[in-house]
DNA sequence: TAAAAATACTCCATAGGTATTTTAT
DNA sequence: ATAAAATACCTATGGAGTATTTTTA
């Protein structure tokens, strides 16, 4: 399981498709369509029906959904949790780069 | 953030020492010792202190224990979420290697 | 000096890019 | 015919292993 596969999965929800969200990703259309496909075969299922034009979640795609989306919350409140620690009391937390 | 890194950073705590835990993950220690130094470094802080024969998490890695459980925990959520829709009905669920 | 951690290197797997092919409208 | 997804290939990066060096109790 790779968080990066995961933070893949979601915009390609969003966006419907592998094309748009590839240009939201600022990644190429062949990177994120392998990204799917490896993390479709990782887990032994169909995430997506590809019927033509559009691309939306499977039942198994949506069963992933609310896991995947903690992890990823998880991954930025590991960073956000030790660069509190290591900021200096007052400035705020950090909240930036993935 | 690889989830590799957190779920080695585990047996590293709880060992108290890289070389315990890598015996206990089945790696080899220097593999360890690099993954916990490359975690410490994306993430900006030491996350044990090393006093000679003895780990100890500092005040950074205790901060990250939560989010890291997190994640993991999401991790085997999301595999069985999976894995629980692709099953047959009453097949009760996975929960297998990681 | 003895045990643990760190480093240097090598090999292999995987991500991302370019180019091309397949598929469905 | 067109637009999107998949595939083939190449390159670069990162993980894990072996061997060695540093460190400290």
């Amino acid at each position: 399981m790779e968080i990066r596969r995961l933070r893949r999965f979601m915009p390609v929800i969003t966006h419907c498709g592998i094309t748009a969200a590839a240009r939201a990703e600022l990644i190429v259309e062949s990177a994120l369509s392998t990204s799917v496909r490896d993390l479709e075969r990782e887990l032994g299922a169909d995430l997506f029906e590809r019927t033509g034009r559009r691309v939306v979640l499977t039942e198994s795609g949506r069963a992933l959904l609310p896991s995947a989306r903690t992890v990823l919350v998880g991954t930025d409140a590991a960073r956000d949790a030790v660069a509190a620690v290591s900021a200096p009391a007052g400035c705020g937390s950090a909240r930036s780069r993935r």
